[in-house]
DNA sequence: CCGCATCCAGGATGATACTG
DNA sequence: CAGTATCATCCTGGATGCGG
């Protein structure tokens, strides 16, 4: 018989998991990715009401815990691609119940 | 054909959401809710590392937009129970999923 | 012009002490 | 027990600068 955790025990574990997550635009730059890799411009334009600054910081926590990729060309103007990762990926189904209660009580 | 909703369109509404849910502590308080009804004590003992000040914050934001319920007994000693409501409760699909990617990916 | 780094002011958060 | 009040500290937002 398996030793079933607490609650208490859950919520410790997703603590750490939400000190990735959590941040306050955190959810939404995953949510714009999940359909494809982005451009730094891009993602500015979708995850509307962020500014340059929290984006590089966002995107640089993101990527220092392998939930995206960051890809450099040297063009000009420069290009940085961003696309997420399987981790990353694998967020999509607590990203659609977040969708799906946005839309049924918003 | 319906008029789909591109991604922009979807990531503004569900900043909404984000406005209410984003807190630091508000996915955990909810999720320590989803087994029942808890007391104020026994909530600031779930959610480990959360302070009075920001539980008591937490509570109040999420009463006000009716997440959860808050009942007050006149007791010695007080006695406060908060408990999710059917919106509250709608949250569990993407807490479940939340866990779920936490327990595969930390 | 793009992708970022830096600087500064205001708001959010944390620790502690106190009340009904 | 269930909060309030207070203050130090951290984080966020907005403006600006700069190399490529």
């Amino acid at each position: 018989m398996e030793a079933k955790k607490n609650t208490v025990e859950k919520i410790c574990e997703m603590q750490t998991a939400l000190d990735i997550l959590g941040g306050k635009w955190t959810f939404l730059i995953i949510y714009a990715l999940l359909d494809g890799k982005k451009r730094f411009k891009e993602l500015e334009r979708a995850v509307t009401g962020i500014n340059t600054r929290m984006l590089v910081k966002e995107l640089k926590n993101l990527e220092d815990h392998q939930i995206l990729t960051r890809t450099a060309f040297a063009t000009v103007p420069p290009t940085v691609e961003y696309s997420l990762t399987d981790k990353g990926r694998d967020l999509e189904a607590t990203m659609k119940y977040l969708y799906k209660w946005t839309k049924d009580w918003m």
